[in-house]
DNA sequence: GACACTCGAGAGAGCGCTCTCACGAGTCGC
DNA sequence: GCGACTCGTGAGAGCGCTCTCTCGAGTGTC
């Protein structure tokens, strides 16, 4: 039934037993036009029987493209990777939108020193026709590496320094300060902060805006721990701050996952939230509905970064000009801890 | 300085500036042994020069391989991905070895019903040299698709039917048969449970672990609600079961998420844990330390499914024989729930 | 009816690489 | 000192595809 028994059938195999040339064919795989009907007809059918499926390789020797975008995380994403719902709903977001352009997702994961050389190897082999950066960090030299590399960029979150690079973020700062502005309105007047990493935009932003908020309490004087996001950091920065300041009101966490854990050193050390203490947390993730009691927190579209992130990178592939900046609505989501 | 302004530079490029052939350089670039040393280093520092970088699009066009796997997540897997904490595990570990090998991890996933004839067009098209498959519904005929398509398949968790590709799996019945001795080691007398669902492997054998462990206890009977081994619908279930039998002094849950969420119900209804209930999750994610009380599960190697997954697809992508199957051990962690 | 024109289809080059084969220059044995 | 052998290197084909160029047939115009 089969006229190559041996491997898969190619253009000229499908040609042939369609009785056309190769190029013809093409035309028909490519979708143009300029085919007749019934020509494109009996080629689509000798293409079915034949179960012909185009070599990607042959195909990105020649058009320079691959049609397939890495996304690549850095050490410090991976790090919380099993721990956050952040990570997995970006990529989630990033692929179904890069599905919906027929295009393939490619995940470098950057755990270790070594992949920096790699990532750069591989980028300039143009195995990718653009790369979407979930960079965290602000020492991380990649952005403009690849940049200079002459790869489409795009890079979620801003980066500390200069943005050389198109990017999606959120508005943390005012975010941060209805939150604030919620926990003043409610009489809270002792309100401390657990920070992330100050060597993350997310972390600095993040804390600014307690800062900005908190003057609108004349006299209140700030109280900030840091924490790295993570749950056990909450947990352990909560305690210091009670320790300082065991008159504490609230406290606004800069991410869900650390207004969990500063949840359970209140909860053991016998104080009643939100009556004693209020909580805010920053995210939105799903595991915030289910804390004790549930989080109010600053919700971010997690989802929508991450489509926002495939349709910048997928404009500048198809070599359209986008926004130096795209940057997402944050909102407060009240629920019971505030 | 570059002898080609235009373009990047190719084989061709770097033998004029050695001043060697094509061939001799592809031969230092792969490794060849039978090079002059002189000649070769002189290549290597032409290539330096140029920023060499093969194009894989013409390697694998000649070698018939990609150097790169896909890892595929069904529907049901997409749709827990950002409540759980076990695909970002198990994508983590199958990054990093893959890594290890210098293969690239395409991810595909398969978020819409369309999606399935697009993996096997794109399977078919050879963009990958092998696949792992993240499979949990039994009715998902993937597996045998993709078999079927000669291309190398490996699957996490075995198939429901009977298992025609090689699969990793974790010893879920003895794990919970643990757990169970455990509780009637404590004392417990009415023991429920909340299933997973019962199209997925996981959901049927942990289930079928609970009956057997219940058999230790003469006259005991099943009491079994079912979940979706998310946290709402433990939530949901443990409000069924103590409608059910007000008695329930212990419960095991299939999943943390879900046992954390019967820890939730237990506390809104003032059950004290594990005073009143004991209860024992199986996962052993990062999460279940935090709950409150911190939960006693069932622990399985998440990070170690996903190296295993990546292992057994490299040998069999090489052409090795590889076992049908590799079960891990799974183990009680004991806390503080039960 | 002859000319220009349009439009569909085929021929053929070439993308950048690998790999087989052939070849030239050393090396060795007798 | 000459044939046989080894070893490093080059020539060249070809992987499967796209795309330009060319060509032939059909259509329209005066």
């Amino acid at each position: 039934m089969n006229e190559t028994p041996a491997g898969r059938p190619t253009l000229e195999t499908v040609a042939r037993a369609a009785g056309a040339s190769r190029a013809t064919v093409s035309r028909v795989v490519n979708g143009s036009t300029t085919v007749r009907p019934d020509v494109a007809e009996s080629i689509r059918r000798a293409i079915a029987d034949l179960g012909y499926v185009p070599n990607p390789a042959a195909r990105s020797l020649v058009t320079q493209r691959t049609d397939s975008i890495a996304l690549i995380l850095p050490e410090s994403a991976t790090r919380v990777f099993s721990d956050d719902a952040f990570f997995p709903g970006v990529i989630r977001g990033v692929g179904e939108a890069l599905e919906k352009a027929d295009k393939q997702l490619v995940l470098l994961l950057a755990s270790t020193q070594s992949s920096h050389d790699r990532i750069l190897r591989y980028v300039h082999g143009r195995t990718v026709d653009g790369v979407v950066l979930a960079s965290m960090h602000g020492a991380d030299t990649l952005p403009e590496e690849l940049r200079a590399a002459g790869v489409p960029v795009v890079t979620s979150g801003r980066p500390l320094g200069e943005a050389t690079v198109p990017f999606i973020d959120v508005e943390h700062a005012s975010g941060v300060e209805a939150a604030m502005n919620h926990l003043v309105g409610l009489g809270r007047r002792r309100i401390a902060t657990i920070a992330g990493p100050q060597d993350m935009v997310a972390g600095r932003e993040r804390l600014a805006g307690y800062l900005t908020g908190l003057r609108a309490l004349s006299g209140a004087v700030p109280l900030v721990e840091e924490g790295d996001f993570m749950r056990q950091s909450g947990i352990d920065a909560m305690e210091r701050l009670l320790q300082r300041d065991p008159g504490i009101d609230a406290v606004f966490a800069a991410s869900d996952l650390m207004a969990d854990g500063a949840l359970r050193t209140l909860r053991r050390v016998g104080r009643r939230v939100p009556d004693d203490v209020a909580v805010i947390g920053f995210d939105d993730v799903e595991a915030a509905r289910f804390t004790d009691p549930p989080l109010t927190t600053v919700h971010q579209p997690i989802h929508e970064i991450g489509t926002r992130l495939a349709e910048q990178i997928l404009r500048l592939v198809a070599g359209e000009e986008v926004e130096a900046s795209v940057v997402l609505p944050t909102r407060l989501v009240i629920r019971e801890s505030a």
